[in-house]
DNA sequence: AGGGTTATTGCAACAAGTTGCACTCATTCA
DNA sequence: TGAATGAGTGCAACTTGTTGCAATAACCCT
């Protein structure tokens, strides 16, 4: 499913802006950050602007089309839903990352939806704390 | 155990800033902001600064005296840690807030922990999403 | 293709949180 | 009790992200 397509299907505007955040996002090998997809963005549009992205963002997310995920370095990271089916464990120590499948969500999903009735909003998750290395040590 | 006798032991100083910021955690009666901590300080001691708030909340999240929880509002709150042994629903659509046991999360820490070696650092979470009257009709 | 409607943009001001630096004062030790 | 020391503070500048508003331009209709 493009990106462009499922914003002119709910009715937004297909700006040349959010065509190249779009782009920005999908050429993207990782994690990219707004002001990393802006950079792009300004160097053909040079009078564009931030807000823009971060609107352009916001609007992603609540089409689920993007994911945003707090790393912990100071400023969120953005993915294509349909590339981030996945979580992070991030070591708060050493940085480390260890990489998990999405389904180690699911017991817990499915307690929230069967006991609470709720619908946990639960994608691409970087979770904090301390790998093998470092906990043996501290 | 006390918050003051924590930091001493440690080797922190006991200034009259961080004993006012341990108090107004203490005598709030749910989550609460650094701007709403920092008006208590600021009311006996007029020239202080709300920056001393955020060091003192850092430097108490790193000893595990305080929890940090984002409910997507615009600023994070926190809680004493030993008063913040649970987790909470916030429904994004309507606001609902269901709270939950700590204990929800043990499996997924557990397979974690044995799977990955990690020590997950999941203590007081607001896990976001939607309620069962919300989703009904969205 | 051209005109009207209004969603989207750029801009500037703002809010939450962080950081470098010089000064101050809590703690230690004589 | 009275220095000496450096952890902690206030301050100001900065970063990331948000928001109100007037101007613009994407889309729909003819
Ligand atoms: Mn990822
Ligand atoms: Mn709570
Ligand atoms: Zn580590
Ligand atoms: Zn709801």
């Amino acid at each position: 499913m493009s990106c462009d397509r499922a914003l002119r299907e709910k009715g937004y505007r297909l700006t040349p802006q959010r065509m190249l955040v779009i782009e920005a996002l999908h050429n993207a090998n990782g994690h990219i950050s707004a002001e990393e997809i802006y950079e792009q963005l300004h160097a053909r549009y040079s009078y564009s602007n931030i807000s823009t992205v971060y609107r352009t963002l916001e609007l992603m997310k609540k089409l689920n089309l993007v994911t945003e995920t707090d790393f912990s370095e100071g400023r969120v990271r953005y993915h294509v839903a349909e590339k981030g089916r996945h979580h992070h464990l991030v070591c708060r120590t050493c940085g480390r990352i260890i990489d998990l499948d999405e389904s180690i969500i699911n017991p817990l999903k499915d307690t929230l939806l069967q006991d609470y009735d709720f619908e946990a909003d639960l994608r691409h998750l970087a979770i904090s704390g301390e790998c093998h290395d470092c906990y043996k040590e501290g």
